[in-house]
DNA sequence: TTAAAGGTAGGAAATATTTCGTACGAAACA
DNA sequence: TGTTTCGTACGAAATATTTCCTACCTTTAA
């Protein structure tokens, strides 16, 4: 697609998301620090790689940038719990058929889930029955 | 990346994916058949694309075909539960920085979670509680 | 026995995504 | 005042993914 979706809440690329978490975590910052961020704790990648998939998110809307200063400060233009839950719809969909239970189920049979986990869990289960 | 990822456990692409869910779903089939529910579950796409793709797959060791038959017989060369439970990790991995509980707190607060959801959900809980 | 229907193979094109090089302006500072 | 450092813009290349066209073979049915 060339053309630039306007009003299509356009669904975040992989690499996009990545810079959304690093915005959503630390709030409005530059190119900079957004980059080192992901050099920290993702992986490698130039300066330039950076700021261009920003100036492509600004396109699509993903992101809003304040221009004022020469150091552009960007900031999420989506909010962060919509954009995580349609995410997370969209996976339940696709890949359990829509069943939250299910995707419960394997998570609860998931060695990577730790006990710790379990019992916080059980705990929101517990409020959420009063 | 030019070279065939072999053992690599390659992560299967968006499409990929859903031609593992109709593998999964009715077992082994024909591409005539993959492509007949992708086109009614799905999205439009000519035989010919399905074909290429399930081919590339077989290359990636996502699929495996049994070609002694002039129509060649597809079967997903990954199991279903492996592969869904390594997906929801990085989901929840970068997503809910690795918190199940998070994720759970979204999906309970979600609207597109039924009240008939929350309740498998609870009695599921209940049986792990024994 | 020929035509139509349906199959595979493979390349190429279309699209989407990611990465980086180059140009050039502004700021910092020796 | 240079000159070095740090910033943006933008085009293009690299990579990944998806789609389809064409060639050609086998089976089916008239």
């Amino acid at each position: 697609m060339k053309t630039i979706k306007k009003e299509n809440n356009p669904e975040p690329t992989k690499s996009e998301l990545e810079i959304l978490q690093v915005l959503w975590q630390h709030g409005p910052s530059t190119v900079r620090s957004v980059n080192d961020i992901l050099n920290e704790q993702k992986r490698e990648v130039q300066y330039t790689s950076t700021l261009k998939l920003m100036q492509i998110m600004v396109e699509k809307e993903l992101l809003t940038r304040d221009e004022s200063q020469m150091k552009h400060v960007y900031s999420a233009a989506v909010e962060e719990q919509s954009t995580k839950g349609h995410l997370l719809d969209r996976f339940v969909d696709t890949m359990y058929n829509g069943s939250a239970s299910s995707l419960m189920m394997q998570l609860l049979g998931n060695k990577k889930t730790s006990k710790k986990e379990l019992d916080a869990i059980r705990e929101l289960l517990k409020k959420m029955d009063k």
